[in-house]
DNA sequence: CCTAATTAGTTGCATAGTCAACTATTTAGG
DNA sequence: CCTAAATAGTTGACTATGCAACTAATTAGG
């Protein structure tokens, strides 16, 4: 593993990045010895579901900022794994709503679980006050990056 | 986009994820507006090769960080758009050595300077130590969750 | 009130990543 | 020297993402 010798990765783009990669990594691992068969993305819906109970695709779409076309499939995969269900809303024939099933509910906690424990060992690495500058940069480049000034066209 | 709402948010592991995506967006818009043809996961191979000239798929696999398998497909990608060519290794007959052609040359310049004004316009966002704080944070988080100590399985 | 625009969702195509199984070649050890 | 282990690469199955084109249903404007 070189990758580290490489110079573009002193940039906050690429090293977000990779960090980003380790961070996923990590959690499938930790998911997959406390034997949940979760992917992330599967996780995220569920985080949503979890906290609205009934959303429809476009709504969960939004909320974890992902194509309505990715959701479609994401959904599909959580219900051949049974842990939600798709009905059509009776009030408005487009949308689907989607509900957790009994499976889906009580997974919950154990995955839940993982990922407080995996924030809190990463999280005590390091001070309060770097923790903190680290988090306001990190939102701020969401921000600038999503409004980026003009000149760099 | 509610996802900010969201109180997993608040983690190091989330905030990087989302970050590492907005950057990964804007730096394909900024490639794509400046008419390059090409993925980021294409550019890091294309980094390896600006580079080194001439390197095996396992040693690209290595500096990039991903798997072999990921290469194999990346590459044939590179050579249908003739951006590189295969050749079998004389001298280890298992060896693919890839190599630039005239095009993959010619295309380092503009696209290293996309890569280096999407940095500049990035980091010219912070003053240098909040961002050398978050550089080093995030360096330190690729270290821990790779060799993480073990009370958290 | 009826057509046009919008919205929700699905499907096809292209790219990408991972795992497991496989071939071919090279290297190492008895 | 010859077999066993290691290495390089490929392929198939599965999951995931984004874009464009599409259907069905709803809403808005003339």
């Amino acid at each position: 593993m070189k990758r580290c010798e490489c110079p573009v990765d002193e940039s906050l783009g690429c090293l977000t990045n990779h960090a980003a990669y380790t961070a996923r990594t990590y959690l499938t691992r930790q998911l997959a010895l406390n034997g949940i068969d979760m992917t992330i993305e599967q996780f995220k819906v569920m985080v949503v579901l979890w906290q609205e109970k009934s959303s429809t695709q476009q709504y969960i779409a939004d909320f974890v900022g992902k194509d309505k076309t990715s959701i479609t499939r994401l959904i599909a995969g959580l219900e051949k794994r049974s842990l939600i269900q798709r009905v059509t809303d009776k009030t408005d024939k487009r949308c689907n709503l989607v509900t957790l099933t009994a499976q889906g509910v009580a997974l919950e906690k154990p995955t839940m679980d993982v990922l407080t424990r995996a924030n809190d060992a990463l999280h005590k690495e390091f001070n309060p006050e770097e923790l903190a500058i680290t988090l306001r940069v990190l939102k701020q480049m969401c921000q600038h990056l999503h409004n980026p000034t003009k000149e760099n066209v």
